[in-house]
RNA sequence: GCGGGAGUCGCCCAGCCUGGUCAAAGGCGUAGGGUUUAGGACCCUAUCUCUCAGGAGUUCGUGGGUUCGAAUCCCACCUCCCGCACCA
């Protein structure tokens, strides 16, 4: 049994100990790999260790292909979360304080210390990072800081005043989740059940004006505007007369309530009840009089308490009517629908078939849910306007809506009246949340095209691994919008130029990879704080002013800061981002909008790299279920480097990997017997090569070339498998023909072979590797020693051939014993030797090579050379020549038309017949087709091809 | 609705990017054998169908198409999963 934590610890000594990591400019080219740091909140658990270990690979892997690789780690301390949860501590809430001490062990003493949520960030920080330290991850944190360190705040101030300066902020409003009691927004972290507050802006108001009154409705779909016949109150409420400003609203109690956090001045100033005002008439946006009747199923506490009705559209409405049509209202017998959209599958009015085809029986029944929900999803996918809604005639309804919402909005009649969607919401302090619209809002204004361009443009130059998610990205800015970039609570930075907000978590999250070029000058105490003023960031990272102005200003020397400028100028752009799939709508693109917005072309984003999540037992990790486990539980029970190639080797980049204990086994006991291995090889001079060798040097070179390639790209997944578990079936071979020939010299072979297998294994498991460097003999680092360099020279085309004819020949033994369930007495092979098939042979070779395999071409061609023209004497050969060939791939035609010929009779019979011997327990003869002294009873010969003798079995 | 992903031989799952080496890796299960006092663990062999000479047939959600050739490329359809914001 290996001691992963001894093993670990010691390597973990030695890098930090000789500052392996500790990346300063030098002349070597760099990389500059960077993770989204992380949120301090939780300990981490195996679903965060992803992305770090999947970063700190690609890291490590660059550190030995020879880059100058920095790799630094920041905390996000930015937000909200930690109020949330100081709060309920102070509280003394049983399932906050049950969390933590029972699912992430966090001692008592520190607990106490959470009424604060700085301690809590700070506490999780540590945690966190001694996790980072224990999975091996080669950061350098010299350059650590956390985002509400004064040194961050000076640049956060320096980003968001640069990003206003270049008309990238505006001011307007938006609606938030907003506890009434608390004076607050709420999100998650405050409300109860931790339930998102989420907030359905798609949901509009509508005036139409009623005498001295407004009489205002809300809907979902402004467009249907057109198809008004009638509105709908219910008689039996006591409705508000409500002063909204300069107007007054006739509008229900919950109603007055909800837009009085709409900026609006309310004032409650009489009442009025359904019944007096149905049988009246209201005037619609365009001067149509509008008759207002009675209807049950309008709820005051929805919307306005009123309702617009569409009967043509709207299946409630429809069936509304057509119950006051029953009762023979008088005014409701003068009213039809008025259809306003065209929709494949439905007729003229079809709200009227919907309702009819489901069997709806009244205004109350429950069905009509179903029907509303069916049919305005159908006319919003398919549905057309027609020509009653004038000049939006033939618009199709889900691009038409937008436009008579404005068209509505600038007439003044259309106002947004956002909704909480999920309501009830309630707030810790028990109160129910309510809609806020809050003005003077600061937004990102991603909206903006010319913006979006620039990040395009940056996105079509940009590496993205994989590359299947770069459509998703595209996706995500063209729906874009504007973004609120501060709140009113959290850590943060306060906005410089509005004290009375700090700049929201996602917006000071997405350039400061440049803060980290710099932070270890102000870690170290070589600048402070203090010194870091706009001048100094403008001339440092824009190159914008010069030396004096930064050097005035900052009153720092101009050689520090030149040298700060120096190692900016080094280490950017960053050369590869590493993220979670999660952050790709939001993270990942305003990293990339920032980025452009801020800084020259030559400073963009060379590359991102986006992982899926991490399954535990197939199933979704949550604090409810109980299946987190923290990752420094599993790095102590279980050993960082098993962890890691467990994560690594459960799924490629974008899918969700499985985390499981059986993988977690497997890969110890591979990783033990692979150190065992290594312990027993010495560093001894390669034996004469024999076929065998020189094939296994060969399969070496293209384990290393894969390998090299499948890292690259990121496909960690393959890339393990490959040198993991892949190559053992090339392995096993060789050992069994090496057994088979009784050699005991190939030390020296397997040694130079696990020496490229340990060294390509030391990025992915870079403590046990160093073990088994160790153990190899060598004095250095596994994980500071070259790269393998794949070298085609040492690719021996001809052993690939042979070898694989070998092996061809004993599945064709093994399949006609199989077949004819005979039991050998002896086997003979006959390969061909006639010189006119092998011409014939080559020549199909240098047809075929190129993908050609069509009998008629192919014979063509034969017949045309007189070399080969003998091809029509044996049509038969041909045509299994070609079979032949045709299975075969490009790669080895090539190969075998690049080689020269071989002596097949000489290699089966010195090479096959020990291993033969040994598999089916008989001696093997091997005849040339011309052979004088041929034993040939059956006639056998004749069917010799080139790589695919005959066989004889008596 | 918009967007993304997936559907493979009893099950899980690879292959698809870069078409031919694919009846298709690996694991589980199942069957036979070995080892073991027994159990377990481990090792070997087999595992779509047919076939007493290395062969043939039918398979990769469904239906088309491109190609000499498709699990792989293109189109349509069906089914399932995930995300849709001011929150880290």
């Amino acid at each position: 049994m290996i001691n992963w934590n001894e093993i670990e610890t010691k390597w973990r000594k030695v890098w930090n100990d000789s500052k392996d990591f500790e990346t300063n400019p030098n002349e070597k080219q760099k990389k500059f790999i960077t993770v989204a740091y992380p949120y301090p909140n939780s300990p981490q658990h195996i679903g965060h260790g992803r992305t770090y270990t999947l970063a700190d690979v690609h890291a490590r892997y660059y550190r030995m292909k020879g880059y100058n690789v920095l790799f630094p780690m920041g905390f996000h301390y930015t937000g909200t979360p930690v109020l949330g949860m100081a709060k309920r501590i102070q509280n003394q809430e049983k399932e906050i304080l049950d969390g933590l001490r029972n699912v992430y062990h966090v001692p008592e003493d520190a607990i106490k210390t959470f009424v604060e949520p700085i301690k809590i960030a700070d506490y999780f920080h540590e945690e966190i990072k001694s996790g980072m330290i224990e999975m091996g991850y080669s950061i350098d944190w010299r350059r650590e800081f956390t985002t509400i360190v004064p040194g961050y705040q000076k640049f956060i101030e320096w980003q968001i005043t640069t990003l206003k300066e270049n008309g990238r902020i505006i001011q307007g409003s938006h609606p938030v989740g907003w506890c009434p009691d608390d004076g607050n927004p709420v999100s998650q972290h405050d409300t109860m059940g931790d339930v998102e507050p989420k907030i359905d802006d798609k949901n509009f108001l509508v005036k139409f004006n009623f005498g001295e009154f407004i009489f205002p409705v809300t809907t979902l779909r402004p467009e249907t505007i057109f198809g008004v016949t009638n509105l709908w109150v219910n008689p039996n409420v006591t409705y508000k007369k409500v002063q909204v400003d300069d107007k007054v609203w006739i509008c229900s109690e919950a109603c007055a309530k909800k837009i009085s956090f709409f900026e609006k001045q309310v004032e409650i100033i009489g009442e009025i009840n359904g019944n007096e005002i149905v049988g009246k008439l209201a005037i619609n946006h365009d001067g149509r009089e509008i008759p207002i009747l009675p209807a049950d199923f309008v709820e005051p506490e929805m919307g306005t308490g009123l309702v617009m009705s569409v009967p043509a559209h709207a299946p409630k409405d429809y069936q509304a009517l057509m119950d006051l049509k029953s009762q023979n209202h008088e005014l409701a017998l003068k009213i039809e629908p008025i259809p306003i959209i065209s929709t494949p599958d439905y007729g003229e009015f079809p709200a009227k078939e919907i309702c009819e085809k489901l069997g709806v029986s009244n205004q109350t029944d429950d069905k009509l849910e179903e029907a509303t929900k069916d049919l305005y999803a159908k006319e919003f996918s398919d549905g057309k306007l027609n020509e009653k809604c004038s000049q939006f005639n033939n618009e199709k309804v889900q691009f038409g809506r937008d436009k008579v919402r404005s068209y509505l909005e600038e007439k003044g009649t259309l106002e947004k009246f956002p909704i909480l969607e999920n309501a009830p919401v309630k707030c810790r302090c028990g109160a129910e949340c309510v809609v806020k619209i809050l003005n003077n809002q600061w937004f990102l204004n991603y909206g903006d095209e010319e913006w979006k361009n620039l990040a395009r443009n940056c996105f079509d130059e940009m590496n993205i691994l994989p590359n299947n998610i770069k459509t998703e990205f595209n996706e995500v800015i063209d729906w874009l919008h504007e973004r609120a970039c501060a709140r009113q609570q959290g850590l943060g930075t306060t906005l410089p130029w509005d004290k009375d907000w700090i700049v929201e978590s996602l917006s000071d999250s997405v350039i400061y990879m440049a803060y980290y070029t710099i932070s270890r000058f102000v870690n170290d105490g070589t600048v402070s704080p203090d010194n870091l003023t706009k001048e100094f960031f403008d001339y440092i990272l824009l190159d914008k002013g010069d030396i004096k102005l930064a050097a005035s200003t900052s009153k720092l020397a101009e050689d520090i800061i030149n040298t700060m400028k120096k190692e900016f100028n080094y280490f950017y752009p960053v050369d590869s981002r590493h993220s979670g799939r999660d952050l790709v709508q939001n993270h990942l693109s305003f990293f990339v909008l920032n980025h452009v917005a801020v800084f020259e072309k030559k400073l963009w984003p060379q590359e991102i790299v986006v992982n899926g999540s991490v399954m535990m037992d197939g199933a979704k990790m949550s604090k409810s279920m109980g299946n987190i486990i923290p990752l420094r539980t599993a790095i102590r029970d279980h050993g960082a480097d098993p962890i890691r190639l467990a994560i690594i080797s459960s799924a490629e980049l974008l899918q969700d990997a499985d985390f499981n204990m059986e993988s977690v086994t497997g890969i110890q006991s591979k990783l033990e017997s692979l150190l065992e291995e290594c312990s027993r090889l010495e560093n001894t001079p390669l034996p004469e090569l024999q076929a065998e060798d020189r094939w296994i040097l060969s399969k070496l070179q293209s384990l290393i070339g894969t390998v090299t390639e499948s890292v690259e790209k990121m496909r960690l997944r393959e890339g393990l498998h490959d040198i993991l578990f892949s190559f053992e079936s090339d392995l096993s071979w060789y050992h069994k023909r090496v057994q088979a020939k009784d050699r005991d010299d190939i030390n020296g072979i397997l040694y130079k072979i696990n020496s490229a297998r340990v060294a390509m294994l030391s990025p992915f498991a870079p403590h046990i590797a160093e073990e088994m460097w160790q153990k190899l003999g060598n004095n250095t680092l596994a994980s500071k020693t070259q790269w393998p360099e794949f070298s085609d020279d040492n690719v021996d085309a001809t052993s690939i051939q042979s070898e694989n004819l070998l092996k061809s020949t004993i599945d064709d033994i093994a399949n006609i014993l199989k077949v004819t369930k005979i039991t050998p007495k002896k086997i003979v092979l006959y390969v061909t030797s006639d010189s006119t098939k092998k011409k014939i042979y080559r020549k199909m070779l240098s047809i075929m090579v190129g993908g050609q395999n069509n009998m008629g071409i192919v014979m063509k061609e034969l017949l045309s050379n007189p070399d080969t023209a003998d091809a029509k004497k044996m049509p038969d050969f041909v045509q299994k020549t070609i079979k032949d060939l045709h299975s075969e791939s490009e790669e080895i035609k090539k190969m075998k038309l690049e080689s020269d010929n071989f002596d097949e009779k000489e290699f089966l019979s010195s090479e096959l017949c020990s291993i033969g011997k040994k598999e089916f327990g008989v001696d093997i003869t091997v005849f040339a087709e011309s052979d004088s002294d041929i034993y040939d009873p059956k006639g056998k010969a004749r069917h010799a091809r080139p790589f695919k003798p005959a066989i004889l079995i008596e």
